[in-house]
RNA sequence: GGCGGCAUAGCCAAGUAGCCAAGGCGGCGGUCUGCAAAACCGCUAUUCAUGGGUGCAAGUCCCAUUGCCGCCUCCA
C-alpha cells in the first residue's frame, strides 16, 4: 500500500508520487480581510494532517502558506474603518498564528505575503502579455481565457457555460466577459504600486502563482485549499501559470469540503461565521481537532454546538484512559512496537482519519479492559498505541493541554488546586453538620479549606467523613465541590478530583 | 439555467461489490460502589432516500425520481 489522494484534476484517488526528493507543497492561505473563522481551521487542520503523514512516511517537505494581504476586500475594509490596509492585514495575520498555534497546526516553512512579491507578480504578468495571453485595457491587465485551451479543466467548466451563466461581471473593457484581472489600476485613495501599466495592484490569484513559482518552482507536487477556491481562484492560477511556463503547475490538487453553519457555508463576506478564537474560548483545541477528524475531509460538515459537545465527551473518554493508564503505572521505558500497519492502511486511503479515530477508540477500550484485568503488558501496549495515533494526528497529549485536571489526593501526586468559582452555601451546610455532630477535625478541615481556598483539604474532609460513615456530610461536600466545577470519584487509590473546563 | 457533490440507526459518522453494515455521542439492562462517578459486560440499523436495472453476489456499479448542498460573484 501507498498513499492515495483524491486529485480534483482527475476526480479520482491517485497514488501519490512526488516529483523530486523534496515534496513541494503550497497551501492556499487566508485573504486577511477578517479574523480566521472555524471553516478556515478545517482547511488548515486538513493540510496539517497531510503534512504530518507525509513526514511520517519519511518525505522531506517544503511547505509554503501565503497570506493575501492586498485585495478588494482588504481595501474596502481599510477605507471603511479608515485604517491603513497593512494594519488590518497584520492584525489578522497575528490572529491566524495565535489560533493555529493553539490548534497545534504545524507552521509552514515560509509564510509569504502578496505585497512582498509585487516584483515577481509584475514579471509574471509581463511574461503573459509578451506571450499574448494577457492584454491591457484602461490600466487593467486581463487574462484572455480563450487563448488558454485548457481553461476549465480543474472545475470542469466550459467557457460557453460560464458566459451563458451571465453572472460574470460585465466590464466593458474586457474582451471576453470570462476574462479575469491580473492587475487592477488603482483608484484615488487606494494603495498602489508602480508598474509598466501605471499605478495599480495585483488581481486576485496572480499572487499565488507568483509566490508558488518563486519559492517552489514551476511545477509543484501538492496545492491545497478549500473547495470553494476551485473556481475561479485555482482555475485562474492554472491558466496564468501554465500559460506562462508551458509546464504543469500542480500535480495534485487537494481540496477540503466546506464547513456549514446552519446549512449555509461559513463565509467572511456574508458575516455568517464563528471565529476560531471564540470557539477556542469554549472548547479545548483537542476537542475541536477531534471534531474535524471524525469526518472525512472531503465530506461537507455541519457546524453545531450539540455535535461539538458530544465530541467533548468523546475526547473526555480518551483523556480518562490516558490518566487511568498513567495512574495504573505505565512502563515508560518499554518501547513497544508501534502498530503502524492499520494506521497506514487507513491514512493511505485518502487520509481516512475517521477510521483512525475508530482505531483509537478500539485501543482505548482494550486498554481499559487491561486496567481492569491488571494486565500490565497489554496496558503498556494499548497506551503506547493510543499515544502513537494521537500524536500522528496532531493531538497535543501534554498534561497541561488536557481538559480535565485530575488530582489524586492520597497518592502524593496532587497538584495544588484552587477553587475558582465559589458558592459556599453547600459547604457551610456541611460545616454546620460536622460541628453539630462533634466532628471537629472534619469541621476544621472544611473551614481551613474554605479559608485558604484549597479544595484538597475539602476532599480530605470528605474522605474522613466517609470513614466515619457520615455520608450526609460527605455527600454535601461532594455536592459543594461539584457546584464549583469539580467532580470526585472514589477509587482504590484514593479520591480522584477532576476539573471540567 | 450550467457544472460538481451528497442522501447509512435518536444524533454524528466510516464503509465504494462477497464472512455478523466500523467507531463516537446518547439511551436501556447488568457488574462494581455507602450512594455516586468512572470503567467493564450485554443490548440499541433483517438494513443503507425511493423506484427500476446489470451481476452468482450491490449500501457499494448503471438509469430514473425525490430531497439537500457547493460552485458559476469575494471566500478555506
Amino acid at each position: 500500500m501507498a498513499l492515495s489522494l483524491t486529485n480534483t484534476l482527475t476526480q479520482k484517488k491517485e497514488l501519490f508520487k512526488p516529483l523530486g526528493d523534496t515534496v513541494k507543497i503550497y497551501i492556499c492561505g487566508m485573504t486577511v480581510q477578517g479574523p480566521p473563522h472555524f471553516g478556515h481551521m478545517r482547511a488548515y487542520i486538513t493540510s496539517d494532517i497531510l503534512i504530518r503523514y507525509l513526514e511520517f512516511l519519511g518525505y522531506k517537505l517544503k511547505v509554503i502558506q501565503n497570506f493575501t494581504d492586498i485585495d478588494d476586500k482588504v481595501i474596502e475594509k481599510s477605507l471603511e474603518e479608515k485604517i491603513d490596509y497593512r494594519v488590518i492585514a497584520e492584525k489578522h495575520i497575528q490572529e491566524y498564528y495565535e489560533v493555529a498555534d493553539k490548534m497545534n497546526i504545524r507552521r509552514a516553512d515560509i509564510y509569504p505575503k502578496a505585497t512582498q512579491h509585487i516584483q515577481e507578480i509584475i514579471e509574471l504578468i509581463q511574461k503573459l502579455i509578451d506571450k499574448g495571453y494577457a492584454y491591457e485595457a484602461g490600466g487593467d491587465i486581463y487574462f484572455a481565457v480563450d487563448k488558454f485551451s485548457d481553461y476549465g479543466k480543474l472545475s470542469k467548466k466550459k467557457l460557453d457555460d460560464l458566459i451563458a451563466g451571465a453572472r460574470v461581471e460585465v466590464r466593458t473593457q474586457k474582451k471576453n466577459p470570462a476574462d479575469f484581472a491580473l492587475w487592477k489600476a488603482s483608484k484615488p485613495n487606494e494603495p498602489y504600486w508602480e508598474s509598466p501599466w501605471g499605478q495599480g495592484r495585483p488581481g486576485w490569484a496572480i499572487e499565488c502563482s507568483a509566490m508558488s513559482m518563486h519559492y517552489l518552482g514551476e511545477t509543484i507536487d501538492l496545492h491545497l485549499g478549500g473547495e470553494d477556491l476551485i473556481f475561479p481562484h485555482h482555475e485562474n492560477e492554472i491558466a496564468q501559470s501554465e500559460a506562462a511556463t508551458g509546464k504543469p503547475f500542480v500535480r495534485y490538487w487537494i481540496h477540503n469540503s466546506m464547513l456549514n453553519l446552519t446549512g449555509e457555508k461559513m463565509s467572511k463576506s456574508t458575516r455568517h461565521f464563528i471565529t476560531a478564537k471564540e470557539l477556542l474560548d469554549k472548547y479545548a483545541p483537542n476537542v475541536l481537532r477531534l471534531y474535524f477528524l471524525k469526518s472525512h475531509y472531503r465530506s461537507p460538515q455541519e457546524f453545531d454546538f450539540g455535535i461539538l459537545d458530544s465530541n467533548k465527551e468523546s475526547w473526555a473518554r480518551i483523556e480518562d484512559f490516558l490518566y487511568s493508564a498513567e495512574e495504573a503505572g505505565i512502563d515508560e521505558n518499554s518501547k513497544p512496537q508501534v502498530p503502524s500497519s492499520k494506521f497506514m492502511e487507513a491514512m493511505d486511503d485518502d487520509l481516512n482519519t475517521p477510521k483512525v479515530m475508530a482505531l483509537i477508540f478500539d485501543a482505548v477500550k482494550e486498554g481499559f479492559s487491561a486496567i481492569q484485568n491488571k494486565n500490565t503488558n497489554e496496558l503498556n501496549k494499548r497506551y503506547s498505541e493510543v499515544m502513537f495515533y494521537l500524536r500522528a494526528l496532531g493531538f497535543n497529549t501534554d498534561l497541561q493541554n488536557r481538559t480535565n485536571k485530575r488530582i489524586l489526593i492520597s497518592t502524593g501526586t496532587q497538584v495544588s488546586a484552587k477553587l475558582e468559582f465559589r458558592d459556599i452555601t453547600t459547604l457551610m451546610k456541611a460545616l454546620e453538620l460536622a460541628k453539630s455532630l462533634g466532628y471537629n477535625i472534619i469541621a476544621n478541615l472544611i473551614e481551613r479549606g474554605n479559608d485558604i481556598n484549597d479544595m484538597n483539604l475539602l476532599a480530605i474532609a470528605r474522605d474522613l467523613a466517609r470513614e466515619k460513615k457520615s455520608y450526609e456530610i460527605s455527600d454535601l461536600l461532594r455536592k459543594g465541590l461539584e457546584e464549583m466545577g469539580y467532580s470526585l470519584e472514589d477509587t482504590d487509590k484514593g479520591t480522584r478530583i477532576k476539573r471540567k473546563s
